[in-house]
DNA sequence: ATAACATATGAACATGTATTCATATGTTAT
DNA sequence: ATAACATATGAATACATGTTCATATGTTAT
């Protein structure tokens, strides 16, 4: 990070390779030809953190088995064991994936008795998946 | 997938344990207490490869380096250089996330002599972003 | 032709992760 | 209390994946 910035600031005026090369000596072995982008591009960049965020979201949406609970509670909260025969697996697999939603903020739970509901947590997630869709379908 | 089918359609009647014990040994262990919401549910589902394909985008979003990618080129493109400065990471490691954004039809790229630009091929991901984002910065 | 450069790619390595297995926890009914 | 049940969880395993390294491909300039 304080490298880039060096480095970016230098490329302003001379060839990469003469005034970066001791700070980064195998990350930019590159001549940087549009530092005019680069520099507004990073300008537009969110924060680090929340590209991270949005990282680890989307990361909790790249298995198959959490979307299908997920798309299963779009219709009707469930119980730990509906789920199981609904998907067809174990119940210790839907707890597992049951546990990493619970903790992505994206199911709350009540409990009645010894059962177990699930259901959605945030409202966003339908449109996400709505716009996700759009993409698969396409061509 | 066979095997759920039965089990649903005999709930209906007896207790599942006395008439899939056979079918799903490990699988549905516990007693299937809302039949009804499951059956209704299932009915709502998408198809099974819907889901995997929607599964297989969201893995695409799931990585940090891959997240800034996109980010950047939502404000311009840029070339494999470019990016590799602006992340300050090894050209390599760009082009091969480039190529899983290529084949997940995210990015399309021209070439212009030696230089490679890549752009964004999808309209729904800025959608689907914002919706992430908004659920990342929500508390 | 040759050198310099931009990009792509296969193999290797390290790390992350989904599922299974065994078992623990907590609830309900007898 | 005890048995049956629903759910949770730690450890182990198998597999997927991101980055690095070395190198290949293809382009530009000399």
């Amino acid at each position: 990070m304080d490298n880039i910035e060096k480095c970016q600031s230098n490329i302003l005026h001379v060839d990469y390779h003469e005034d970066c090369i001791d700070d980064n000596i195998e990350i930019c072995k590159c001549t940087i030809i549009h530092d005019d982008i680069i520099n507004s591009v990073k300008a537009n960049m969110p924060q680090e953190e929340s590209l991270y965020d949005l990282a680890e979201l989307f990361k909790v949406f790249g298995d198959s088995t959490r979307i299908k609970i997920i798309y299963a509670l779009f219709s009707s909260e469930m119980c730990v064991c509906d789920l199981t025969a609904l998907l067809n697996m174990t119940q210790s697999a839907i707890s597992h994936q049951l546990r990493v939603l619970k903790q992505a903020r994206l199911v709350k739970y009540r409990k009645d008795g010894k059962i177990v509901y699930y259901s959605l947590s945030d409202e966003h997630i339908k449109r996400i998946f709505d716009q996700g869709f759009e993409h698969v379908i396409e061509k």
